[in-house]
DNA sequence: TCAATCGCTTTACAGCCTGTATAGTCGATG
DNA sequence: CATCGACTATACAGGCTGTAAAGCGATTGA
């Protein structure tokens, strides 16, 4: 059985509208609105298809999540930054996250959101960003190559430099977060005090 | 009818544990897990009189919120910044301000995940953190008494410093967050770096 | 070409939660 | 002592989630 048969291909692109048609009320509904049976009517389909897609809501906010993780990657693993300065590392890495940030700001809000309460949704995102926080991590190693003359040890300023970067910190901007290039340029001031 | 009679104090002391309840719940229990019925059990009431005291589920987190929000004024009220230099001001409402964060910490992360999620809580929400951005914006006026050499207008630092102070970014500290101390000491390290 | 497969639909159902209505209980009030 | 008001018990409608079962029709592989 080939993997890219019509069948596959029509099944996906059913998947696909699904998380689709979820990723759209998820940013312009209200939570109470986000009914399957909204999804699947917007979808186009079942809510039964839906169930067969997706084993349940959380399964499609699970869906979701990979969904917006996959565009992530996409802007993420153009570049790499080990042939740059660490310095130019530091604002490329947070240019480009306050980009991804904002570019996917209305979906992450409702699940950021929705993992402050509930596990499950925290579980799926926190691997997702573990790999954020991993990178924050040998971002910061790199910029204090230099010993740090400042009050904090190093894993408080990791600790720090990764709620700077954070969603939520960035979202807590206002109308500053309209403006990506902005945003990033202030919280680039805010973590080079940090790193020196 | 005097409004401390025995009957008053009675209802008063029903509606406080139902408020307990729902904070107890709030904190400790998944969201699926909140239910009135849940509360009700637990403040030892009918699911009938929760919906006496508090009209609807949204009106049980207002009076939760409500409650939370008591407790921040009983301790902001104690003292007043106007006798304070501007720098002490600055550490006095950092140090205020993360100690809250930390004290309700529990009873916020579910509400403020919340607020992205339903408008009826972020309005609630916004209308108690409003006062606060007040705050915050008299103190950064106070604090830039000396003419900025920074690259960053008013407003731009007002909203940095508004993100920075807030509960979001405090939770996303991490461990740091633990220790209310250590997370002003940083905080109030990255207001100073946007402040001068 | 033909039969099996597989995704999708329709329909139906159980369980849970919210919100409302009603009648009754019991202590405080005046 | 009669009234008032808060609380209880019970019942019901409506909505959402999740599951089950049967059927339909196009794709697939023989």
């Amino acid at each position: 059985m080939r993997a890219d048969s019509r069948r596959a291909a029509s099944t996906a692109a059913t998947h696909q509208a699904i998380v689709d048609a979820a990723r759209e009320l998820l940013a312009t509904r209200q939570w109470r609105e986000f009914t399957l049976d909204a999804v699947a009517k917007r979808a186009g389909v079942t809510r039964v298809t839906v169930y067969n897609q997706v084993r349940s809501k959380q399964g499609l906010l699970d869906a979701v999540l990979a969904d917006v993780a996959q565009h992530a990657g996409m802007d993420q693993l153009l570049t790499d930054t080990r042939d740059l300065t660490a310095a130019d590392a530091r604002r490329f890495v947070i240019e480009r996250t306050c980009r991804f940030w904002h570019a996917q700001r209305d979906v992450l809000r409702p699940l950021f959101g929705l993992a402050a309460v509930d596990r499950e949704v925290a579980a799926t995102l926190a691997r997702r960003e573990r790999w954020r926080a991993d990178q924050i991590h040998r971002l910061v190693l790199r910029l204090s190559a230099t010993p740090p003359r400042e009050a904090f040890d190093r894993s408080t300023v990791v600790a720090g430099v990764i709620a700077l970067t954070s969603f939520p910190t960035y979202d807590g901007l206002g109308p500053l977060a309209d403006d990506p290039a902005r945003a990033a340029a202030l919280i680039d001031h805010l973590v080079v005090s940090l790193t020196g």
